[in-house]
DNA sequence: AGCACGCCGACT
DNA sequence: GTCGGCGTGCTC
């Protein structure tokens, strides 16, 4: 073959695709597309989709990624084509399935893809990406296929089909061979990830927070070797992130571990997406375009072909819905495992002790009688002393006199001070009648504590909140008090728990109380020791019935059916559209007319803003997304008119979030 | 966002 | 007759 004649046989080395097609780093809604660039032949080597480059723009330069390569007829551009400027790094840090992901989710939200990829792909540390590009990479250690405890026959080789499942957990704690106890949980999601490694593919798997990321970490490392796992958790320090990312772009398959963002870990090849506890609100994502973890799961999964996991003590409503349509499958364990819980009724009480420490008789009994064993939870609402403090004489909650937060008492002994600007309550008096003198109007753990110190004098306490971490307490006798998601694993599990506060937690007003509840007192449940009590203080009703039954899909099916029956979601999706009167106006036009569209407000914001709620049929998501996008669009260019005085202040122009959680 | 282009008032 | 206001539109 004549090599000057025909240079472009299909897996020629160097074809001369000398178009990049670039994705700009930039936060402006209109430059949310692809720009073309001449590749330079200096800069021709090696360049692949995914590298970081430098490229002029407008009179500047600005950083971007190359998306596709194409050849020069394939350019839509008219003009005259600039050149790239700079290869950052040959490093493909954005590879095709992740932009695909980006692009869609971001078109599902009415959002930027770029601001995907911002929360996607952590900063760059140069030294690590040059090492990274420098190393020679092994052949990677196989692992055995591990069994999948608890679960029916057949469920591997349904996620090896790549089936969608809910996958209800197994409600207690276990120990591993390194000592330390995690939750069943995590052991299923580990034998889950290493089946999938040892069918050559990667998994990806999503925690909360850092201490469900340390009880898998721990899992894991019992059935796989170190080089198959990327730690991409947040708390990392940037450098090991980054490597940790960089390392699931290597073809040997991989686990990630994460939160939120680690649904966007760039293995290839996922045969497995999971997420434990997918109701935790921490999955909800709270920089733009607010995609949630497990929404961005879903596409993923659809496109890239892997099979999915929602496994958790509770189900949550979203789940519910898409196990409804049949995107989901139910799977559960074996239900003779379940906690014994006992409904406890808040009464009078005859034990002195247990009526100083607010907690009802038979729960101080059990916690007495569990407390001769081994450890017992006490779960509470609120971390500090006083949460909250309210006038003595009219009950008015007390408020700060500097910024209006509510006053609190953080430690014994301590005064009065604001819980949001931690100012101190000096001179107080009620707003409401004019009184000076405050009173508890709750309990938080560190009162707790000291409380049932008094009642159980000799035994050892121990505080685990926000201010102070506990992951793990021992075997030995002891009182943990705990705020609801931050209760220690004691090994071997607790003889007890009593959930404390349970009606305080339920009177919270939110349309999503009845879910939060119920997960964080099945959590708290699934710490006990198989067939030690669990008592329910004083809340009834259906959230308590489904936590005493155990039955918490079929709450998660109620609720859906009351949500339908609102037209709240997840029954459908929603959207506030926030901005100026014209800029929200002229949305809403834009999408009245969509059918399964209704709108709430507009509503005055309070600082000459206005906003919308939208409810859409999830049929209507997609058009109305584009919809809402354009007029993003437009309001962020047509912003400029008006006197040159207004326009010298912060810019106020129209944004969108879709499935925001904190309205309704 | 920057920056360039473009059409109407007070100046050497 | 020009210098310069900032409204409008583009950025490969």
């Amino acid at each position: 073959m004549g090599d000057a004649e025909a240079p472009a046989t299909p897996d020629a080395p160097e074809a001369p695709t000398s178009i990049a097609r670039v994705t700009i780093d930039s936060p402006l809604p209109q430059l949310d597309r692809l720009f073309d660039y001449a590749v330079p032949a200096a800069l021709a080597k090696g360049l692949v989709p995914g590298v970081r480059v430098r490229v002029p723009f407008g009179g500047r330069t600005v950083s971007g990624y190359v998306v596709e390569l194409v050849t020069p007829g394939d350019s839509e551009f008219g003009g005259r084509l600039a050149e790239l400027e700079r290869v950052v790094s040959l490093a493909p840090v954005l590879p095709p399935d992740l932009w695909r992901l980006a692009r869609q989710l971001a078109d599902r939200a009415a959002g930027s893809a770029g601001d995907v990829l911002r929360v996607a792909i952590p900063p760059r540390q140069a030294r690590v990406e040059n090492r990274w590009l420098a190393a020679e990479r092994g052949v990677p250690e196989t692992v055995d296929a591990p069994a999948l405890t608890g679960y029916p026959d057949g469920t591997l080789e349904r996620l090896a089909r790549g089936e969608r499942l809910a996958v209800s957990a197994i409600p207690r704690t276990v120990r591993l061979p390194g000592g330390a106890e995690v939750g069943h949980w995590a052991i299923t999601l580990a034998e889950l990830a290493a089946a999938t490694i040892a069918a050559g593919r990667s998994a990806v798997l999503l925690v909360p927070d850092f201490r469900d990321q340390a009880q898998l970490e721990a899992a894991v490392a019992v059935l796989l070797p170190p080089a198959s796992i990327a730690l991409l958790d947040a708390r990392r320090p940037d450098a090991e992130r980054y490597a940790a990312y960089l390392r699931c772009l290597e073809p040997a398959p991989v686990v990630a571990i994460g939160n939120r963002s680690a649904v966007y870990a760039p293995v290839t090849e996922p045969g497995l997406i999971a997420i434990w506890d997918d109701g935790d609100p921490l999955y909800a994502e709270p920089l733009a375009p607010y995609v949630h973890a497990r929404d961005a799961a879903l596409v993923r999964q659809e496109n890239e072909g892997s099979s999915l996991v929602l496994l958790g003590n509770t189900r949550s409503v979203e789940a519910q819905r898409l196990v409804e349509i049949g995107w989901l499958d139910s799977v559960e364990p074996p239900r003779s495992g379940r906690p014994k819980v006992v409904p406890t009724a808040r009464q009078s009480d005859d034990e002195p002790a247990a009526r100083a420490a607010r907690i009802p008789s038979t729960a101080w009994r059990t916690a007495r009688d569990a407390l001769a064993k081994g450890p017992v939870l006490l779960q509470v609402a609120s971390p500090g002393y006083a949460p909250w403090l309210a006038c003595a004489s009219c009950g008015q909650a007390a408020h700060c006199a500097r910024c209006h937060g509510p006053l609190g008492i953080p430690r014994a002994g301590a005064a009065p001070s604001c819980r949001v600007c931690g100012a101190l309550a000096t001179d107080w008096h009620c707003d409401n009648c004019g009184g000076t003198r405050m009173r508890s109007g709750a309990v938080g753990s560190a009162r707790t504590a000291e409380e049932l110190g008094r009642a159980f004098p000799g035994v050892r306490i121990i505080i685990a909140d926000g201010d102070h971490t506990v992951l793990q307490v021992p075997a030995t006798p002891a009182l943990v008090i705990a705020t609801r998601g931050a209760e220690p694993i004691a090994v071997g599990g607790y003889r007890a728990v009593v959930l404390l506060d349970g009606e305080r937690m339920l009177s919270r007003e939110s349309l999503r109380v009845g879910e939060d509840c119920l997960r964080w007192w099945s959590n708290a449940a699934a710490l006990a020791t198989p067939g030690a009590p669990v008592l329910l203080a004083g809340a009834s009703g259906p959230v308590a019935d489904a936590l005493g039954s155990w039955r918490q899909a079929a709450w998660a099916k109620a609720e859906l059916d009351d949500r339908r029956e609102l037209r709240f979601p997840p029954a459908v999706r929603v959207a506030s559209v926030t901005g100026t009167p014209v800029g929200v106006a002229a949305a809403m036009t834009a999408i009245e007319d969509l059918s399964g569209v209704d709108v709430l407000g507009p509503v005055p914001t309070g600082d000459e803003q206005v906003r919308a709620i939208v409810r859409l049929d999830y049929a209507a998501g997609a058009a109305a997304a584009g919809e809402l996008r354009a007029a993003v669009i437009a309001a962020a260019t047509r912003r400029r008119k008006g006197p040159a005085a207004a326009r010298g202040r912060s810019t106020p122009t129209l944004r969108v979030r879709f499935d925001d959680p904190e309205i309704l």
